[in-house]
DNA sequence: ATGAAAGCGCTAACAG
DNA sequence: CTGTTAGCGCTTTCAT
């Protein structure tokens, strides 16, 4: 079984290479294709199992009909299912995805950018290390379709779809609040990321105006490269002492999964003596112990938005409107705030 | 700022293309170009910031660099971390990886193969809906290098990489025994999976061996598109009723979660009254009350071994010696065996 | 040591 | 209605 090409099937059935890719493209009828050939094209084609090469098609139209994906991990549950849902997306709007993890480091992102424009994607979605601010600069100078997806760079103005950050720990501090807790503990990752920063003035604003304030020792922001080693300590100082909390906010599932592990490790009562609350869960949450409070992040509509936007650009249907969505967060009560 | 091309450096520079690309590829020394011309070109291109166009690179050489990875779904979390260490591999070898995902449907993962051979990805990965023989066999007869992860043809000679779920399951079932519980039904899917009958057959073993014998209501198969709708009947069948089960063998991650949930609901106490185990796990598996025992899949071997399997057959050309790797699971004892 | 030229497989004017 | 032709951007003999 060898492969046959559109020569090929010209030549063996005496038709130009021209009638065979327009027949085969669908284009037979708007050029006036006899059926009579078109037939004879397809069924042959489809006899040989004539597959077309995309490279050449592509490099030949100067599109490839793909848009490049960059987040931080594919192994992690949120970015997974955010890939699941661009795919998804895209596939209806006829692009192939192409994904690479930037493992967090601003390099390897600027490196990966690069791959992909070499490789000739139409569009980027790029949930950035936001150390990047340059190479969104040099797309822009581009004209390069992209769109920036969960984290963004607040003082540039490109598209992107994120998730009301700010809103989100804001409703969740005001339900600790409600909940009467009022000695409301935050942990979080240490990093330049725009969503932690919202998260945490959202979380500070919640306080403010309900009249509380935090101690220095109820802010803990980790090493994000090694969360999981700092957490028992931020744990203790937090839960320990005259100054203890009693509730904690975690700013993201990885954290409230590993600061439940240590409050369970220390033998502290959750939610009587300290309540949790996450932003943004994990499949599991609600078969934790005890089911853990979280906000969720509209994660397929996410990515939905941000196929639609790169999409929309690369085809230029209209003068791009800059889109630029902040989404809603969504709080799903369990028990781990008391109620 | 706009693109430059080869033969734009090689009109600046007059020199010719060929050179530019030589020196471009790190071929200039090989073929004796003056190193002063060789300067010249990496400067000129750096200072241009010239961007190789992989397309037309890969049409004129016959090779991408990329291989296609085929999973169920990425959105699960087995294989998002398997798509993470086989992109992570495949970048350390210098290769690229696209993914899709079939959605366990047959004609989607014929669609999609097709889709990777006409991107000229060099090889595939596959976890198989296992509902697509012929296309294995087309792609034997191709003699396109492809490996087979997680899922397998067991009467195709292919390479594969899988985990040994008989082992795993019979494992997982004498740890049940060996803590006391003789009543052990079983929870999987209904699926022509080879893993899945695997599974059940190392179970059935273990059971015999110890003299033990499940009796019909014990081994439940349930629908994979509504096994969530269909999981509290079953449970109820278990649990229920003068010949209820004592212990429940779970033979996926989602099975374990929704019927600990179901369990849950009914108020049955784990472990004491019904012990639960679970074939592979979750990340917050030992977060949830009680802590799930599961057995652990060797996600990251096998994403790496697959990875070099289709490498090396992609590189060799040679009589590829057929890789066929069964990996061993690893119990991961917790508490909802009541030990 | 360097360059000319022939493709890779397909698309798309432009002629007939 | 169909065929000719000229690329798309890069690699790679084969001369020089």
């Amino acid at each position: 079984m060898k492969r046959v090409f559109l020569k090929d099937i010209a030549r063996d059935l005496s038709v130009s290479k021209t009638a065979v890719s327009l027949v085969l493209n669908n284009k037979g009828d708007e050029n006036k294709i006899s059926q009579e050939t078109q037939k004879r094209i397809i069924a042959y084609a489809k006899k040989h199992n004539y597959v077309p090469n995309q490279l050449a098609r592509a490099l030949s139209r100067g599109k490839t009909e793909t848009i490049g994906l960059i987040i931080p991990n594919i192994s992690d549950a949120f970015y997974a299912k955010m890939a699941g849902c661009v795919e998804q997306r895209a596939m209806e709007l006829g692009y192939t995805v192409i994904f690479s993890s930037s493992k967090e480091r601003p390099e390897k992102e600027t490196g990966l950018i690069r791959a992909m424009l070499n490789r000739q994607v139409d569009g980027l979605i790029i949930a950035s290390t936001q150390k990047n601010r340059e190479d969104m600069v040099k797309l822009q100078q581009l004209k390069f379709p992209f769109v920036l997806v969960d984290r963004h760079y607040p003082d540039l103005k490109t598209n992107y779809v994120v998730a009301d950050n700010f809103e989100g720990t804001k409703k969740m501090t005001q339900h600790l609040i409600k909940n009467g807790r009022t000695r409301i503990g935050l942990v979080s990752i240490e990093s330049g990321l725009d969503a932690m920063q919202q998260r945490r003035l959202g979380y500070e604003h919640a306080l403010s105006i309900a009249g509380h304030k935090a101690p220095g020792n109820y802010i803990k922001e980790l090493n994000a490269e090694n969360h999981a080693q700092e957490m028992g300590q931020a744990i203790l100082d937090m839960v320990k002492g005259q100054d203890s909390v009693d509730a904690i906010m975690f700013t993201t599932h990885y954290l409230a999964a590993s600061g439940l592990r240590e409050l369970k490790a220390l033998g502290v009562k959750v939610p009587t003596e300290v309540a949790i609350i996450s932003f943004d869960e994990l499949g599991a949450f609600d078969l934790v112990s005890p089911p853990i409070t979280a906000s969720k992040q509209p994660v397929e509509l996410m990515g939905n938005t941000a196929v639609e936007l790169v999409v929309h650009e690369i085809e230029k249907k209209t003068a791009a409107p800059k889109g630029q969505r902040r989404l809603e967060t969504q709080l799903m009560v369990r028990k781990s705030c008391g109620s």
